[in-house]
DNA sequence: CGATTCTTTGAAAACAGTCAATCTGTGTGG
DNA sequence: CCACACAGATTGACTGTTTTCAAAGAATCG
């Protein structure tokens, strides 16, 4: 649906109407059943993703076959291979669909477009590409620093209503343990 | 040196003379002896930085005192707490020299206007941004998916000169293990 | 030098991973 | 609607890695 992406902006910058429809004559709806790929290693990516329902994961695979999850997109939350994206690679990541979901896309150079021709479109991408990056510091920090109790314990804190729609194992993937651990992890934490 | 960034743009970007010129009155040289802090933990941070010569890290400390360092920063290389640049809330990390620095500091105000003014400063901003967050994907990935051996092996080959220049124990920090790991890692891997 | 600071080494303990089995809930097809 | 299959979660026993604590060697710097 458009119209989260709309009420999304509107949130956050003010707009005018017919900046609005510029946005939307160039986004395209997708929808993605559950598992679906939006994106698989060694594909070229060329777009900027917004979720508008549902639930989705960037991860890698190893050479053990095990999947390591990068991030989760939830509504309102952008995802995509930024490094695809930037430099037409192609992808080291994989995305697919947790739950079924909808997003909006738009076209690199769409989306190029819109932030020279929109700048209130424009710092909303600034704002976001930086509290993004704010986010992967913390993440980097939690990752080198913290024991498996107490990541999982942050990412209680940071994501709780993620942790209830998002299967265990797939937490513990993000979290860089084993789901054995993880539940291991609950059990103590628990009384 | 304010040459050294001016020689970075130049390779980046196509830039005027009179735009250089326009860098240059808001830029401030900096100087950072071995050990000196850029930001402490609890400083609002205002500006971006962008290092000439010498080598910084940023890092945080722990409940237990540890220190745990998100990264290194040597020349031609940004650095700066950018939530607490975005946020103008008070720093969660602290930056200092690990070895003695020169830096180029712009602060917010004119930074933005940097950008706004000069289109292939933007241009230049913006792609640095894209590939710092495809690194940070990059470094996440790596945390949680290697063990200690491969951490340090893709250290060395993504940063072969920072390895001969940054004490063993902060490469270790970096990696989020123990410098006593870290020893025997390289050790075993020798022969 | 003498004093830090850094690296290495050893032994024991804590922690997380592996393998295998069981339990649980969900959903699908008969 | 039931039964079965399947994906997910839990548990136990064991293994392996990493940390911790302690001490002893290098290296560096004033």
């Amino acid at each position: 649906m458009f119209e989260v992406f709309k009420t999304y902006i509107e949130t956050r910058v003010s707009i005018t109407a017919a900046e609005i429809d510029q946005i939307r004559a160039v986004s395209t709806v997708k929808k993605l059943r559950k598992k679906q790929y939006l994106l698989q290693e060694g594909d070229v990516w060329g777009f900027h993703a917004f979720v508008t329902r549902g639930c989705l994961r960037t991860y890698t695979i190893d050479d053990k076959g095990l999947e390591h999850i990068i991030y989760f997109a939830t509504e309102n939350w952008w995802i995509g291979d930024r490094a695809s994206l930037f430099s037409g690679k192609p992808a080291t990541f994989n995305i697919d669909a947790v739950e079924d979901a909808e997003l909006v896309l738009i076209n690199k150079a769409n989306f190029e477009m819109l932030r020279a021709h929109i700048p209130a479109f424009n710092a909303m991408i600034g704002d976001i590409l930086e509290k993004g990056m704010a986010a992967m510091q913390n993440r980097i920090n939690s990752t080198i620093s913290f024991t498996a109790e107490q990541k999982y314990q942050q990412f209680l804190d940071k994501y709780p209503d993620m942790a209830l729609r998002i299967p265990q194992h797939m937490i513990a993937s993000y979290l860089g343990i084993t789901p054995e651990t993880l539940s291991r992890v609950r059990r103590q934490a628990k009384p």
